[in-house]
DNA sequence: GTCTATATGGCGATAGAC
DNA sequence: GTCTATCGCCATATAGAC
């Protein structure tokens, strides 16, 4: 195993930032290995080598930035979980500023857009993989939300956290109306994305 | 132009609802032709002399449920933009429940889905032609909410309204966690689905 | 308006030299 | 571990018969 360097990116490496950003632009179908290994300036031979196939090199894309992802929420939820004096905006931070926080990354925001199509996609065997590798820590998240919201039912607590998600993915994937004024740095739109979202949720949670 | 008949749907439309499917479950590139006017039992060739080309198939598709939507959303809510009476309810409902009842036809749901891909393609020709035909009735809305949030910044309504937009795709397109249970009607969940979507929508808008 | 046949080119994957 | 060359297949688009 090579020592990590600042300089070079291993040859896995170059391939997996190229296929995030092609997969985001273009689709899992859309862009070609041909496309990719030229744009990471590998030979078209190196997908095949190192990945086993196309398909695998899908799943590795989304198992880098998913544990990372995980991870991060889980940490932060951890943090405040079954505290007497934690709030809904508490909760909802350790849920959305993970997310966020995964843009600091040159290819942060175009994983989101991955995450979109990859939703979209009509493919079991993704839909059963991202589901395994999501399912528990969005668990760890609607039983604190469900603490936190004694008044509402188990099915209102799902309803709404999946109206928040709806909510996050749309902000982080940069597809809608709102983007990021030239006149504010990517940090500072980060942290206005975040404070939108915190007040814009909380107030749908908690609604009566 | 042959009459409209219940029993048989002209090799047009045939080939717009195979689409419309195909294109939600494998994107845009990842149908093809072959796959598509196979699904649709009409040539091959039939997409190219109907059409013109596989680019101009996929904007006929947005073009007509994109004008029904607009349609069915202006009416909606010309019944209660600038009348006193109107509460932020109303407004939203005129915006979400046209969209919901879009997927009263079978194609419908799928739709969502395949305007969902749309947003994450890297397609300027697909952008523009869906800014085209989406910016008007959105921008009545806007200004809609923003007449009923005074003490909003116009830029905090479009964050805001922002954030509405993808929880609604979201919960459309069927994507999320929350399915419809078996037990429920599509009709029934359709009235559910819009019931969460205005008061979490709500509630979010109005937040201090 | 619908068909067959085909032109032209890109696709994922792999074999085998280095 | 990286390269070239290639296999076998599928893609969109069109020409031309019916």
């Amino acid at each position: 195993m090579p020592a990590p360097s600042a300089a070079a990116q291993s040859t896995k490496e170059r391939i997996l930032g190229a296929a995030e950003e092609l997969f985001a632009r273009h689709g899992f179908e859309g862009a070609s290995l041909r496309q990719l290994t030229s744009a990471a300036g590998v030979n078209l031979a190196a997908v095949n080598y190192h990945f086993g196939s196309k398909d695998r090199l899908v799943e590795e894309v989304f198992r880098r930035r998913l544990d990372q992802l995980n991870g991060h929420r889980s940490t932060a939820l951890a943090k405040v979980a079954g505290l007497p004096e934690t709030t809904i905006e508490d909760v909802l931070a350790a849920f959305i500023v993970p997310a966020l926080e995964l843009s600091h990354d040159a290819g942060g925001q175009l994983f989101m857009r991955v995450l979109v199509r990859a939703f979209a996609e009509d493919d079991d065997t993704l839909r059963k993989f991202l589901s395994d590798n999501y399912r528990h820590v969005m668990r760890m998240f609607t039983s604190e939300f469900a603490r936190l919201l004694p008044h509402l039912t188990k099915e209102e607590v799902y309803w709404r956290v999946d109206l928040v998600t709806g909510a996050l993915i749309h902000a982080m994937s940069g597809i809608g109306m709102i983007q990021r004024r030239s006149d504010v740095t990517e940090h500072e739109h980060r942290e206005l994305t975040a404070e939108h979202l915190i007040s814009f949720s909380a107030a749908g949670l908690m609604a009566r």
